[in-house]
DNA sequence: CACCAGGCTGTCT
DNA sequence: AGACAGCATGGT
């Protein structure tokens, strides 16, 4: 159990934001599953409760104590998302387990938020272990039961999820951490079920590779609107540009950009 | 009951 | 290099 001062930080939008799955809320907060802990996190007004793992592995999850401050204020010098950063300030990517951050989104594809975590609860239950009625995900590196992933609902990706797991030794996990941007990307789209979309969100969410674009069907419509001169044709055109124009923080602006385009693009959203 | 979803793979031009 | 169907299945 522990306290610690926050300032610039929102731990419900961080949770809320489509990068971490493991998670469910309770009466009194949220309760993590990451690394076999159980982590157990509030946040009343610039106080964050833990308990259940160190402080350091909390600053570490959320990204506390990086430079989260100057990012945003280089990021408010872009009038085009500078109004984006005020309506979702304290809006953190978070550093995750690059395993666990693997399988959650090979089973992102197609799919949603609600069933990605359904996946991810299932394949826990059925192949990982239990520890006092927790579940875990499965260990990086073993092969998994053909009949309990597609028990767990995965459908197309239980394949992919069997072999990816089996290729994780840690041996591939050190090679992938130890890689920079360019390598660790190319690396992770040999992986079965890891394209270069997937691949960018492991970049970013596991291995704090800033410059990480992540595009999606929602980041692709959200860019056509702020940008509408650049006539952007595909994924890739729109990872370039924003990959030159804010660089190490185009990670932190997608995620911003990603928020947006849930709440106000969605169909049946407002404009 | 349609259409959509934090896409990738294989196969055609 | 680019277009595109097929993929399993729950969400909306």
């Amino acid at each position: 159990m522990g306290e610690m001062q926050v300032e610039a930080f929102s731990l419900a939008l961080t949770m809320e934001s489509g990068q971490f799955f493991r998670y469910r809320k309770d009466d009194a907060g949220y309760v993590l599953l990451t690394q076999r802990k159980v982590l157990r996190v509030s946040h009343q007004e610039d106080v964050l409760s833990y308990a259940g793992a160190d402080e350091r592995f909390v600053r570490t999850l959320f990204q506390l104590n990086e430079d989260y401050a100057a990012q945003l204020q280089r990021l408010l010098q872009d009038p085009v998302i500078a109004p984006l950063l005020r309506r979702y300030g304290g809006l953190h990517v978070m550093r995750q387990d690059l395993h666990e951050t693997i399988l959650g989104f090979i089973c992102s594809s197609a799919s949603n938020i609600p069933k990605i975590k359904m996946n991810l609860q299932l394949l826990a239950q059925y192949c990982g272990e239990a520890i006092d009625e927790h579940h875990h995900l499965p260990r990086n590196g073993i092969a998994l039961d053909t009949e309990l992933v597609v028990a767990a609902k995965t459908g197309y990706r239980a394949k992919f999820l069997i072999e990816a797991n089996r290729l994780l030794t840690d041996e591939m996990l050190d090679e992938i951490t130890g890689r920079d941007y360019a390598g660790a990307h190319a690396l992770l789209c040999t992986l079965p079920g890891v394209g270069p979309k997937i691949a960018d969100c492991v970049c970013l969410f596991a291995l704090g590779h800033g410059e990480a674009f992540p595009v999606d069907v929602h980041i692709l419509r959200a860019m056509k609107v702020l940008f509408p001169r650049r006539r952007f044709q595909n994924e890739s055109q729109v990872r370039d540009f924003a990959q030159r124009r804010w660089r190490k923080d185009a990670g932190l602006a997608q995620q911003f950009i990603y928020q947006w385009a849930r709440d106000d693009l969605r169909p049946g959203g407002r404009a």
